[in-house]
DNA sequence: CGAGTAATTATGCAAGCGTATAATTGAACG
DNA sequence: CGTTCAATTATACGCTTGCATAATTACTCG
């Protein structure tokens, strides 16, 4: 007589976390932290409330989760398509990846939006993004001093970092823009702007090894 | 036996309605659309919840209302220091202008945070948003076109729009940027790098006539 | 194939949400 | 100085929220 109980399968607990914060993420991106409810995660995943809980001990705890894993998939997936013979083709290749899909997106947009105020007033979630964003201009700045070496140019410590950081700006600056306003772009327009802003910072000619793609 | 109701001042609707669009703006900074929450807005502006019903019909109303003008003031703020003898003098200003306080600010970016989501699903929203943008990409596409006649250069109306596109991408950009992350810029670099960056899509050198603040 | 147990569902609770409406009161006016 | 009325407060309602806990059920293992 109780037969109207919801059917379920038994998953393990690392496919079922994913599906949670995957299920996390996409309401964050449409709805900030706020609006993703306990209740729409779960719903969104496919299950029902309460096991949530029974993976995260609260619902701060499942969005920490979530935001770790978005910050370090996008790293990833940044720096997936720097290849190349030389360190300026490496770099041109990162810079443009970086305002280009998938990376390039109206949802991680939502997401960044989402996230920023709660990262603000979070301490365990600035550290989470203090830690990624320093490692990726960790890593720029590495691939910035290879192609000036590269360059034969001279190479202080200070200015390089302050190189890597003007030309992180300018790539988030841009990656936030191409996702925001999407149609304000023709194809292959902000891969050039960037690469000329790029160039322009650190003073050489990045555009004669973009013809790669 | 009912002394102890509150006491209150009457006000003008005017003053009224600019103190709850204060409150909500801040707000809205802080903890999002969602998180401004009727009670919290009444609070801040040292009033009871129920005056907000009295001049707003709905919470939805006071969030477009403070929105407008919120996009309003910011347009204003930025062409304000935008003055010079020459265009390109103009032009340098107003970059500048747009990636230093009290345009850049930390607050403001948790305002765009904050926004973003909600103009994204609410058409009147858009339109606002649309409005404002639109308005600001033409005056500095009319402010370019000048430059580069200015300069002597052939100026083709699509071309011209495309260019006022890019930088008002990278001008937006940084002033993200520069928000986001005030502690990563030391004073005027992100000042260098916008005029920088919008010389280098322009074709021109903007820095000569930058040392005038 | 039957028992055990961890995964999952179901239900409930106190607090907070936006909105509606009734009750008060500050100030302008004759 | 009493009247009047809009500005303001107070209260209440139905719904949603995050969290807690009890009741079930799908697999595993002997």
């Amino acid at each position: 007589m109780t037969g109207d109980r919801r059917k379920f399968r038994r998953e393990g607990a690392d496919q079922r976390k994913e599906a949670l914060v995957r299920a996390t993420l996409s309401l964050i991106a449409e709805e900030g932290v706020r609006g993703a409810t306990v209740r729409a995660i779960a719903e969104r995943a496919e299950v029902t409330q309460g096991l949530i809980r029974h993976y995260f001990s609260t619902k701060e705890e499942l969005v920490l989760a979530a935001y770790t894993q978005h910050m370090n998939a996008m790293t990833d997936q940044t720096f997936a398509g720097a290849e190349g013979a030389t360190a300026k083709a490496r770099l041109a290749a990162l810079v443009v990846a970086s305002v280009t899909p998938p990376v390039v997106d109206p949802a991680a947009i939502g997401l960044w939006a989402g996230f920023l105020n709660h990262v603000r007033q979070n301490a365990r979630m600035q550290e989470v993004h203090a830690r990624t964003y320093h490692d990726f201009r960790d890593r720029l700045e590495a691939l910035i001093a290879e192609v000036l070496r590269e360059d034969g140019r001279a190479i202080d410590a200070g200015a390089c970092r302050r190189l890597a950081i003007a030309c992180n700006a300018v790539i988030d600056g841009l990656w936030l823009e191409g996702g925001a306003l999407p149609e304000a772009f023709e194809e292959g327009e902000l891969a050039t702007i960037v690469v000329q802003s790029v160039g322009a910072i650190l003073g050489l000619n990045l555009t004669d090894v973009e013809a790669r793609q």
